[in-house]
DNA sequence: TTATAGCACTCTACTGCGAAGAGTGCTAAC
DNA sequence: GTTAGCACTCTTCGCAGTAGAGTGCTATAA
């Protein structure tokens, strides 16, 4: 596919991969320092200029080093998610392990943990969203007296999480009463993936004869909005380690990070088009998103509950961030959560 | 109490009210400028001498303005905290109460929601640690069967928040079994506070005779980590509006503030040390209680679900923040969060 | 006694300038 | 095709000089 050929390959490489390591623009004579390619400075900048032409690199200001642009991101990226082989340090893979292993029975924890773990190896903002909802399935539902018009209802879904709401009735009902409503719901949803169990909320809403008996009406009103609220619910974020950020020298950088926090909305539009089918995948310049992040980039990949839901992780830093080494724990990441949780099933 | 007669402390007032606005050090004639004290230059110079003489004040360097000292923030936010009459802006008013009302159903939503709003009100680090276990009541129990060999437990509180977690059971009940236990469980625990629970189940766990029935020790195990795992888990952080923060000079403030959220563990041991008899209290340098957090201070208050149990509001900050604006709003919000929480008992 | 004006002094912040250095593009030679 | 040499460009750094804000001290006025 390339316009480049192996030699300028590399070289844009080396350069990308320095700018990245020093955050300074890199002349030709730091590339032949830094590489042995066998070519003198000379050579490297009849190359530098070919790139500079090509859009892959750019210069700060005239006899200035080079500095990539985000189309030379984007070239470096792919080549590194091609390469099969991304080494790992051996001790991050245990830790990472270590981290999340024992947790599995508290999905919460261990998404709050997963965030964790990738901020703390990135230094950057980690996200994790979990498994999507609709392809969970519901397990169980109980309605419970709470007060004398109070009722608590509780949803049970197939991977061991509970979400619960008091719900206000608008006369009294007896135990009795609601268990009759309990046995109602669990044989009509019980077992059933969440999409379905939403086509058939509504189905059931929209007969005539369902809606007489209010309790019950009123109980699915509840499902609705339990089983819709959902997604919006579990994103979470850290952004642990923030502390030893790599000399963050730009202000703006950790600024654009933080604002990326506020909006969970933004970040859910963002995720929602990550590609379950593909491993790794990364975002170079997110702005064509979401406009307020410039210079920030993405990596991401997904992971599956044992079943069949797929949620996803990753992380968010600055364009200029290290993917060489973060692809990876992204990778690893998810495969070891997928790991942890099939083992719980 | 002070050694300070009115017109000394008016102008070391001035001084530190002119500092936290500026964030530059205060000379004699910028005072005499911003203020109408109907003094000179040469007069305020030497109550300034007197003032560092006292340790409230200090000089970056020799010829330079003046600078509060921890002592100085100290003595001015005890006398903000003595004026009853801390005004406030009506539309933040409005504002507070309108982010607050109508998620009080869900208490995990409105500590949430409540942290962003401390957090976006002053662009710091706002913490809400929800009410003690404690003082909570248990409410109910319920043992549901949730495969061969699990069973979800699920405790109820009296304020309507749920806490639930999966247990492996050592061979195979049936419902039937579980709900006696369930019954067994709501005999002895139902309605009483979780201290009072702690104590019995530790009684109950000692005595020979139910050791026998291993399904109920082992709910007396389950009941006994579910509720001591209570406190740590739902203190929540936001740095909403961080990208507005006040030009923020310093960029070890923010990576202090970042640093702070990643050990939840000595937060809580911070909060441990709030006084809940008092109305808003503010510590100044927190390096005593946190040696890493220098140069950080937190106003906080307390609140009460309606009933008797407290939970902890407040504001991690530069020492520099602005009381005046910032106590007030906690203590609005502490007391806002408390009337939220009373109207939906 | 207390407040003020004047004055000499101190220290920082800013500015301009020159040298050093890194990097470039071009050209000619290998 | 590659490289050495060279003139040129632009930034960075250090340094000196200056402006300005602020101080403490002293003498004086109220």
């Amino acid at each position: 596919m390339s316009e480049l050929n192996e030699r300028t390959e590399r070289i844009l490489r080396a350069i990308i991969q320095s700018y990245i390591d020093l955050n300074v623009p890199i002349g030709s004579s730091m590339v032949t320092r830094r590489f042995s390619f066998g070519l003198s400075p000379a050579t490297i900048r009849n190359i530098m200029a070919a790139l500079e032409e090509l859009g892959y690199i750019t210069q700060p200001y005239t006899s200035a080093g080079r500095v990539p642009t985000e189309r030379g991101y984007k070239h470096y990226v792919d080549t590194l998610l091609k390469e099969y082989s991304l080494s790992m340090n051996k001790a991050i893979v245990h830790e990472l392990f270590h981290r999340l292993r024992g947790i599995e029975k508290d999905l919460q924890r261990l998404i709050n943990e997963t965030s964790k773990t990738l901020s703390f190896f990135s230094s950057y903002l980690g996200i994790v969203t979990p498994p999507k909802s609709e392809d969970r399935t519901l397990k169980h539902i109980r309605v419970i007296k709470y007060a004398s018009n109070k009722a608590l209802s509780i949803l049970i879904f197939g991977d061991g999480t509970v979400k619960n709401r008091l719900i206000d009735l608008e006369r009294a009902y007896t135990q009795r009463d609601l268990d009759k409503i309990t046995n109602y719901l669990n044989i009509s949803f019980g077992g059933i993936s969440l999409s379905e169990v939403k086509d058939r909320v509504a189905y059931q809403l929209s007969r005539e004869s369902i809606i007489c008996d209010r309790l019950i009406a009123k109980s699915l009103m509840v499902c609705k909005e339990l089983i819709s609220m959902e997604n919006e619910d579990m994103l979470m974020e850290g952004l642990t380690g923030a502390s030893n950020l790599p000399d963050f020298a730009d202000i703006n950088e950790i600024k654009d990070i933080l604002k990326a926090i506020e909006d969970k909305h933004l970040m859910l539009k963002l995720l929602a088009q990550v590609d379950s089918s593909e491993g790794v995948q990364v975002f170079v310049g997110l702005e064509n998103i979401i406009p307020s992040m410039k210079k920030l980039s993405m990596v991401v990949s997904t992971y599956t509950d044992g079943m069949d839901a797929r949620g996803t992780i990753g992380i968010i830093g600055p364009t200029r961030m290290n993917y060489k080494e973060l692809i990876p724990i992204v990778d690893r990441t998810a495969k070891t959560l997928t790991k942890v949780l099939s083992e719980s099933q």
